[in-house]
DNA sequence: CGCGTACTTAACCGATAAGTTATTTAACAT
DNA sequence: ATGTTAAATAACTTATCGGTTAAGTACGCG
């Protein structure tokens, strides 16, 4: 028993495929079958099935039974679970970006001779943050 | 020559491991040392260095050089592409719980004849506006 | 210099992943 | 019954992953 990983890393490891994201964005604009989802890729249907499977284990998709169809439905809950995740570090590339443009202004102001001298405030561009 | 895999996949799979995400997690409170890092984790330093490779080549650290340290840092940039790739689906998962909102509102109307919904709300927890 | 500390690289190993072709199951149509 | 279409499963190959131990590199110091 390889000690079941948790949900997340078997979410994030089924968004890391570009044939999968790709069937997701399909699956954003519908419900559909299997073969329809596979006729874009230049892949064998089992291999896109794997991928279904894939999906399916991190209960990204679900699969109904329609006459000898099994439309697959996108399911987006687990996607939340990597937002709240994500959102945990969202203020750190806003930071970021925060300090990136106070220092293009700073620039600006630099490049502009008559003004008066813009107080280059250093203890707000550069927020050392070691506890 | 594997076809170098795009950045948003580099990005998901570095992410896509417990052990990974708890360095970012750990790197979040600020820079330190490789043999800090891996002091928390059961397994050897060439493994945690090896943890620390991928995620560098994600761009999701950086490494510097400060004496004979190598102490690294978290890069969050790559996480904003995440979080930009996610936008995209997030009006679903929230579409999804307006509706599970409206169908527990609904049960509780039909369970509870005379009385006003007492809705228990437990999705209220999300303010989430990022565009 | 030589030695210790901090870390990386190399070589290896078992498990898993991603693809293939071939076979099988399931539901319908004739 | 037989065949067809839709999809899953089996069996296999190859490559990558995540860990190991052992050796190598880079730096600081006495």
């Amino acid at each position: 028993m390889p000690a079941s990983p948790d949900h997340l890393s078997v979410t994030l490891n089924a968004l890391a495929d570009p044939t999968r994201r790709a069937i997701l964005a399909r699956l954003s604009l519908g419900e559909t079958t299997v073969n329809d989802l596979a006729e874009p890729f230049d892949m064998s249907l089992p291999a896109v099935s794997k991928h279904l499977k894939v999906l399916e284990k991190a209960g990204l998709i679900s699969r109904g039974r329609e006459k000898q169809w099994r439309p697959c439905r996108l399911e987006p809950e687990p996607l939340k679970e990597v937002d709240m995740w994500l959102a945990k570090y969202r203020a750190m590339w806003e930071a970021r970006l925060d300090r990136l443009e106070a220092y293009l202004t700073q620039l600006q102001a630099a490049a502009d001779p008559p003004a008066p001298p813009v107080v280059t405030d250093k203890s707000d561009t550069q927020k050392d943050d070691r506890t």
